[in-house]
Parts: C-alpha cells; structure tokens; sequence
RNA sequence: GGAGAGAUGGCCGAGUAGGUCGAAGGCGCUCGCCUGCUAAGCGAGUAUACUGGGAAACCGGUAUCGAGGGUUCGAAUCCCUCUCUCUCCGCCA
C-alpha cells in the first residue's frame, strides 16, 4: 500500500509516477474519499471529545437527578455519534479497499517502458556450451531417461502436474537442499519452513489479494489459500511486528512448493515443466532497513546468481521495466537462464524490491534507536531458485549426444556421487 | 469431535457490585546521579495509530486491555458472536 500522506501531499506526482505502469494504474478518487473521511472523522471527535468531558462530569455529581438534563443530552450526543461513526466506517471501508488496489509507485531507477519488450538487458554469464548434436527439450530428454512422467502426473491430478521418478526426485531433492545450504552456510541466511497454507491476511499483506484471487487456490471450507510462493508466508513471519535496528537486516531463506492456478495462460508452455500448477521453489527474503535497500537488491541478486554460477549453468539478468514489474514491487531484475532445446532463455529467478509497500500492508517497522518513532522496513525477496526450472536447465545445457545428462559438479556430493543420468536399459 | 480454562502495555502480572484506568506493581530498557571495577542503590522517563494546529520543537483531540457487535450519559469491567491459546478425553502422523 502506498503512503496515504505522501500521496495526499504529493498527489500529481504520485499518478505520473504509477501511470508508468500502463493506464490501469491510476488514483482517480483519492482525493474526494480523503478528504470525506477526514471531515467525518473531525466532526466525530469533536462529539467524543464532548460526551467524554460531560460523562466525567455525571460521574462527579453523586445525585444524579440533578444531571438528568445532560444524561438526555449526552443520549443525543451519542445516537449522533453512532450515525457518523457508521458513515466513517463505510468511507474508511471504500478507501481501505481502493488502496489496496493500487500497485507499487516504479522506482526512479526502474526503466520506463510499456511491455517486456523494453527491459533491459544487464549481463551475461557462463558459456553457452557448443552442442555438437540437435539439442532435445527437457521433456523428450526426462521421458527418455524416464525420470519425468507428464502422461501419470496428468493421470494422478490434471494437466500442469509432473510425476518426478528415481533420479529425477533425485535431482529435485538434491537441488533443494544444494541451494538451501548454500544460502544459508555461505550467505548467511536463516532457514524457515513455513506453513504451504496462508490465510487471507497474509495474502492480502504481500499483495496477492484482493487482486489477483483468480490465480490462487483457495481451500474449500476454510478460508486458506495454497501460497504461490515462500514469499507469502515467510514476509509474514514478521507481520504486526516492530524489529529492533540492530536485528536488521532479517535474512530469511524456505523452500516451499509453490501452488498457481495460471489462469490466462492456457495456451503457453504446455508441455514440460516449465509452467506446472505446483513446483518447488527455493526463496530469498530480506528484511532490510529503507536507506540501503537497493544495495541489498544487488547482493540478493547476486546471492541467486550464485546458484547458477556454481552449476555452470550460462544466464543473463534482465531488469524489468515500469510496465512489466509486479504489483508490489518497485524494482525488479530478473534471472533468465539459458534453455538450449529451446533455444532462448527463461525465467529461473525474480528478484525485486517491495520497499515499503509490503512493509505497510503487513504492518512490519523497525525502531532506529530506543527513543525514535517506528518506521517500515523495506522487503525484497527473489527466488534462488525455482527448482524444476533449474532441472530443466540442467538437463537440456548438460545433455549428451546418446541421451544421458552429466550431473554438474556442484550437485553430485548431493546425488550420492552420481556423476551422470543413464537411461535403464 | 466432546468437556473445561484463558486472552491486559517489550515481558510478568493487578484490576469483574461499570466512572477518578492508557491502565497498579514488578522486571526489562533509556537518560542522569552515585560508584576503584562489577553488582547494588537513588531520581526521571519508557505503547501505537489516526487526526487538528505549528516551519519545527511541541501542544491538543480521538481510538486501542484478542476481534467484531450490543447495553449505558459512561465499559478492561455487563451481554452476544467470532478467533486464537492451554488442559483433559477421543482420534491421528
């Protein structure tokens, strides 16, 4: 949610800077349902005021025939009162609900730009290896060696359901607990394992809800969602809460699986497991104080990098532009990593800063010191990494010409020392 | 699922014949004093949000004792609903 002061006082800049995003972002109505709201607040404790000075007055009097007179004027007062108060209530509910419908305001940083065309490219890393062969997607490769099953994935769920089988749930294990050890003995962040089922609180605090229901599960019978991501669960670890200085930054990192209902995109990506309704994810999530965040974007990105380095899997970052960033982000560069049977790169991490957008809806602040007013934190997480997408690049940039996939490096101490995946004869 | 108990400030913990309770007391913390060091001691301070005024320091108002409603001139205290926690039984990994 956006700073209803700064947006008050700063209400021109505040549109230019949000229309960035494209033309759905706008504060049209602000204005009208602020100053609605403060005039009925006003006019309500101006009442309060009175009927809390004249009832300390009753309570002095100890005949209290003789105050009969104000009792019934104070009965008014408060008949009144409730009538305001109600009305306050429905304007505070309307602008409570239009907020919370505004995205993030771009960082000035943020490149403009209208779609994803005009991101940025940042860097390239690693060498795209020469394949002396046609590479294979990843699907032909994992039914070849038959450690991925579309066919009883679909079976056992639905569409966008893998069955993961011997090596394959190998592989996805070991790069689960690679990335975890590695973010937490070498970057030093905290393990969590949160709960995979968030209430409407906690979506609505990192910005899922209101506005984006349709791509969430919602649980039958109690009002849970399945999270689309660690982020969900673990932003709110810290929700309600106010951090000391000295405990920041917070680093936090979960594996979690990771629930979407990719609703809108039923054509796309249809085969493999590029975009599955569950996938596991490793996430990064900081807590940082607001005057050094955008360093502390870089280190987490680079913390991602990292993973990508470490397997020798070749990649580039891009940076989002204002019209492709999300919701509750204000910056965002992303990690794409290079898919050789598809020739092109694909998303594997997004990393982004929420300033304090999440930090207010969540209610998360920090003191500087013992005598200083609480303000928020900035929040930023990114993915290190989404694993099935990291087992997609493994298997199509580390292929070989009769089928098997060399296991990088990095990860074998991880497999039990298995160097490569063989298909059984 | 059945039965019972509870939810108060950073923590512990008073407060139920409704008013002087934003809330005793203790601990913790901050500042000052004292002090060979440490400990102890003494004094002062120590919630949050919204809002009005002010350049600011700051001053004023309102709300908040799990959440929401009700009764009342007035609710931490009475009534209703919900949520969560704990104990016992059952069930279960």
């Amino acid at each position: 949610m956006l700073d209803i002061r700064f947006i008050r006082e700063n209400l021109e800049e505040a549109e230019t800077r949000l229309k960035t995003r494209g033309a759905g972002a706008s504060l049209s109505g602000f204005r009208e349902l602020d100053e609605r709201r403060r005039t009925l607040l006003q006019e309500t404790e101006t009442l309060k005021a009175l009927r809390n000075r004249v009832s300390d007055e009753i309570s002095r009097v100890k005949d209290k025939s003789e105050v009969q007179g104000q009792i019934a004027e104070m009965r008014e007062v408060s008949q009144r009162i409730k009538v305001l108060d109600d009305g306050l209530r429905s304007v505070e509910e309307e602008l409570e609900a239009f907020m919370l419908t505004v995205p993030n305001i771009p960082s000035p940083e943020t490149p403009v730009g209208s779609s994803e065309a005009d991101n940025r490219e940042v860097r390239r890393c690693g060498i795209i290896p020469e394949l002396t062969f046609s590479p294979k997607p990843h699907w032909e490769i994992g039914e070849a060696l038959d450690i991925l099953d579309f066919e009883r994935g679909a079976k056992i769920t639905g569409a966008r359901f893998t069955l993961y089988k011997d090596s394959g749930a190998r592989l996805e294990r070991a790069l689960i607990n690679f990335m975890l050890d590695l973010h937490t003995s070498r970057h030093n962040y905290i393990e969590m394992l949160p709960p995979f089922m968030v209430n409407r609180e906690s979506m609505t605090a990192t910005g899922q809800l209101p506005k984006f229901a349709d791509d969430l599960f919602h649980l039958e019978g109690v009002d849970y969602f399945l999270i689309p991501t660690a982020e969900v669960p673990v932003t709110n670890i810290h929700r309600g809460e106010i951090l000391k200085s000295s405990q920041l930054p917070v680093l936090y990192t979960a594996y979690t699986p990771c629930f979407r209902r990719e609703a809108g995109s039923y054509g796309k990506d249809t085969r493999g497991l590029i975009r599955q309704h569950q996938f596991n994810k490793v996430e990064l999530v900081k807590f940082v104080h607001p005057s050094d965040s955008m360093k502390d974007l870089k280190q987490l990105l680079d913390n991602a990098e990292e993973v990508l380095r470490l397997l020798e899997l070749p990649y580039r970052v891009v940076e989002l532009c204002s019209g492709d960033i999300g919701f509750s982000a204000c910056r965002t560069f992303d990690i794409e990593v290079w898919l050789p049977g598809q020739n092109t790169y694909r998303e594997i991490s997004s990393c982004s800063s929420f300033g304090d957008f999440q930090a207010r809806r969540a209610g998360i602040k920090f003191r500087e010191d013992e005598k200083s007013k609480p303000e928020f934190v900035h929040t930023l997480n990114g993915s290190g990494l989404a694993v099935g997408r990291t087992v997609v690049a493994i298997l199509e940039n580390c292929q070989q010409e009769d089928g098997s996939v060399i296991i990088p490096q990095a990860l074998r101490h991880y497999m039990g020392g298995l160097e490569k995946i063989t298909a059984k004869s």
